[in-house]
DNA sequence: AAAATGAGTGCATATATACGCACTTATGCA
DNA sequence: TGCATAAGTGCGTATATATGCACTCATTTT
């Protein structure tokens, strides 16, 4: 493997999905609310932010995708919770790469 | 301290500028050549990808601003380089307010 | 001093993403 | 079966960010 191969496999780790999820206010918004009230539907979180329940619902999904909560269905509520186990080790991750890179030797 | 303050403070500690900065690609790329090069001037790196000198500038930018990167002046030219510890810093931080919201027992 | 080079800014444009309304689909209940 | 409620989708709009060109400013070189 060349250095340059190394270093691409090394920063493909970052989960670009999920630095992205943790980059918007709204959606650290609704981390909040999910801490704090624990499993929750779409309906009452909206209810405590501005935004419309479609807007909510969106981000929901975005951070399911990124690892960051889990999702149930309940009849026809569905209910969202933090995946506290997913998010811990998708932001390692972020810690080992550049750790990876520092042993690289970079600077 | 309420528990409502107490999980805003521990959320305000996920850097923003820091994961914004992680979530755009051709800022990966530009990560990318620094660890491979070391530190590099503004014209060798731009020379190296297909955006314009003046885009590359800007994201050298906000990657300092992040804490990502380091800079200094030699000349006319300007040096930028991976600030390791800082980066490290704050990735490790994002993992404690994680660790930090798991221990409050929100799932 | 004049020319050349490196970096950054102003500004217009392209692209990505957030947003809200109206509508559809699915489920539960009277 | 008819109605209400929960969630998500389609689509147009608003806002944020990335991009490139032309230009300026600073520094070096001849």
């Amino acid at each position: 493997m060349t250095p340059i191969e190394a270093i691409e496999n090394t920063l493909a780790q970052i989960d670009s999905d999920f630095v992205k999820a943790l980059a918007e206010p709204v959606r650290i918004e609704i981390l909040k609310f999910l801490i704090l009230a624990g499993p929750s539907d779409v309906n009452s979180l909206a209810d405590k932010m501005p935004q419309d329940r479609s807007v909510i619902s969106r981000h929901l999904v975005i951070m399911k995708s990124a690892g960051i909560l889990s999702m149930r269905k309940e009849g026809r509520h569905v209910i969202y919770s933090v995946d506290g186990d997913s998010a811990l080790q998708k932001s390692e991750q972020i810690v080992d790469t550049i750790k990876q890179c520092l042993k690289m030797g970079c600077c």
